[in-house]
DNA sequence: TCAACTAATCGAAATGTTTAGATGGGTTTT
DNA sequence: AAAACCCATCTAAACATTTCGATTAGTTGA
């Protein structure tokens, strides 16, 4: 995992919607859109642009189910930033 | 580690100048005011004010001797991290 | 096909971050 | 003392992020 990469998940999960949002896909495998919605309470277009930021970063995938979005974690993207901070610490 | 703090230090190392002053300490275990000043290419007061960011989330500790400062990392808080996300992930 | 639904994108306002110049406070050296 | 040095803080600018309302694109069901 290059330095770049590092600084971007980084930055991904400095918010705390989207740190919330990971924490709540570690337990559940799995959200809908709508769940991010209800569990951050923000507006459609605001979860929109955060579940972009996620998945960007590589940390979320998400998947066109019907019409309907399924939201994965990357648990390898995690695993690879907890590592590389490990190596530094 | 408590995820404020988890999304505090994230935010602080998703800055590429931040983050290579974490990865210059991990190396080095300590570096000059100057040293960093030199290895980012930046101005003085906004060296002190990425200092502060990281000093603020717990990541490296400032030190006076005499008028100048050593920087050393809290390896502790990097693993703090590290283990929070390999948990997740 | 048409209406209904879901999510992405656009536009714009509010807020936060980054940066450097100028200034100020404390410490060493002369 | 005075001068030189190092760093923190203040101020203001450029820039980026966050947020929601409105619109658009795509998908399902009648």
């Amino acid at each position: 995992m290059d330095t770049q990469l590092v600084a971007k998940s980084a930055g991904a999960l400095a918010d705390k919607y989207r740190l919330n949002i990971v924490l709540a896909l570690s337990q559940q495998d799995q959200l809908a859109f709508a769940d991010v919605q209800e569990l951050t309470g923000l507006s459609q277009p605001c979860v929109s642009h955060h579940l972009k930021i996620l998945a960007d970063s590589g940390l979320v995938q998400t998947q066109k189910c019907g019409r309907c979005v399924n939201i994965t974690l990357n648990r390898e993207t995690l695993r690879g930033l907890a590592s590389f901070f490990d190596t530094l610490g």
